[in-house]
DNA sequence: TTGTAGGCGTTATCAA
DNA sequence: TTGATAACGCCTACAA
């Protein structure tokens, strides 16, 4: 019991104890045991994060921000990608509970009743990461995948462009992608401008989809004048296309992307974007995560961290 | 005790048993305590992980290995980032210690000496990612930066190119780019060919950076008729710049690059560029580690993934 | 096949 | 300020 006061509450203990303990710890390189103290007290220090992927170099910069915060105090981060998939998502979160988490962060804001029903009886914090969704399961943190797409909307629409070409990821089971859509109709619908479905394409990740996106769009008898990628990479690989084969952005084609990814500064021309606060989100979410744990907050919680338009010569 | 059984080897309780446990933990929506568990058993079921950075997307690709590996058998994944630092790489470990973690991995392969004794104290295994180093702490999962990086010198020899200039991450407290410097300088002597200071090139990471080495090489009075470089999205920038100034690749400078990112087959030109088994380095890297943890295998062990060579326009 | 006893390494609590 | 005792929830070992 000494021990244990003169690691965790030195203070308590008189200075010639302290010492001793030290020297003690340093001679046999004792290491306590978190288990045997997170058993003991029913506190932990690990939090679980669920994202889609951990490849997916978006998520990475909020694991970053996450990591970030939780190591400056003294907090451990355990990881599980769901590969998209809400089945798996519960069993990564059932494993997590099992460890006994302190809080969770998921990136998805679908999940299936039964995870719900496990982290409800759990009684642990939960911040949602995904999207601004309006039944969170606890906090979000996050931006409005809805009202970024439709301000890119309604910025191309400011640019005179009448004809927006619309590249989705996969809309099932994934509330930002189908926000995103929604922003866009909800924009082109305020502007009176009518719905054409040979405008709207859902396409896989990846450079390539983004190439055969722009094509398809360009040959499908819409007439684009301007084209939104609202996922990843897409716009890259559309704009390097276009590179490729001499076609002048934006008077061929504008185009418009989702996500301030580096490189679409670096790109010629530079191309048009949102920037999304992806690192914050993992900080402030990590924040809020322990400003529940350690008892200073209570409550439900939804934090807007906003987005911002970042316009260039593609557009 | 019957429930216990009953849950992890149902195979040795009555099934009449069995099915009312299952009920019952239907019923409660019960959670087994894998802390108790862990501290019962003195067996855990988490891997603890330190990279240089997780935003980055090399890593990722890593991460992303290791934790398809560990899913699939059950094993939970804890990760932390040391920033470059030993000394940070030092309190990850320490931390993940005293979460009993199963194992390490680690990606750098220098550690501090304290690291290393707490390690050996501990008495797990531990894999090591960044590079064949010749001085493992216990298993080694990786490629061979100096054979990767002399092999692509030797390539671009072999397409007569004589002054070719090298550009590196920072070379200070990370083995990988140092091998990948000796690499250079190997192939350099083993052709006959003088070293050149003004056409070796130390930067920090990023696109920003890949465009100022371009300038600085070309400027510097080495008169480059190749440059190498040996790191990251380096040439990225690089290649983008030229594609901005109008500047000919391979005519005006060849381009290389050191990993097989994506984009740089989609950049005008393509780039020719080394695959590295990014994924495979943290499959493999789980395998050995749940290997030794289950008791399938003793002993060090090192694991030599190769690389390959991506011949493409720009060089 | 089922159950009992004891202990894993801490911390909460209370007593000295 | 220090120490004794009893959990925490599971698993090992052994007994019924």
């Amino acid at each position: 019991m000494t021990v244990s006061r003169a690691l965790k509450t030195p203070e308590r203990v008189s200075p010639e104890v302290r010492a001793r303990v030290e020297e003690a710890v340093r001679a046999v390189g004792y290491v306590p045991n978190r288990l045997a103290g997170s058993l003991s007290s029913s506190r932990s220090s690990v939090i679980g994060l669920v994202v889609p992927s951990i490849e997916n170099s978006l998520f990475a910069s909020t694991i970053q921000g996450i990591s970030d915060v939780l190591r400056r105090h003294g907090h451990e981060l355990m990881i599980a990608s769901s590969g998209y998939g809400a089945a798996a998502e519960e069993a990564a979160i059932r494993a997590f509970l099992g460890q006994r988490v302190a809080g969770l962060i998921l990136h998805d804001t679908t999940h299936t009743p039964e995870a719900v029903a496990m982290i409800r009886r759990a009684g642990i914090p939960v911040v949602e990461n995904g999207t601004l969704t309006r039944q969170p399961l606890d906090m979000v943190v996050s931006y409005s995948n809805h009202d970024a797409a439709k301000a890119m909307t309604q910025h191309l629409l400011r640019l005179g462009y009448r004809r927006i070409g619309f590249v989705t990821l996969p809309l099932a089971a994934n509330e930002r992608s189908r926000d995103r859509r929604r922003g866009y109709e909800a924009a082109l619908e305020e502007a009176g401008l009518p719905y054409d479905p040979r405008l709207v394409l859902e396409v896989p990740p990846g450079l390539a989809a983004g190439v055969e996106a722009l094509y398809r769009l360009l040959e499908g008898g819409g007439e684009p004048d301007a084209i939104f990628f609202a996922g990843d990479v897409l716009a890259i690989g559309a704009a390097l296309e276009c590179t490729r084969r001499g076609w002048k952005v934006p008077e061929k084609v504008a185009i418009a992307a989702f996500d301030n990814i580096d490189l679409l500064g670096h790109l010629v021309p530079p191309v048009t974007t949102l920037r999304l606060p992806r690192q914050e989100i993992g900080r402030r979410s990590a924040e809020v995560l322990l400003d529940r744990i350690q008892g200073r907050a209570t409550g439900p919680l939804a934090i807007d961290l906003r987005f911002e338009i970042i316009h260039r010569a593609s557009t």
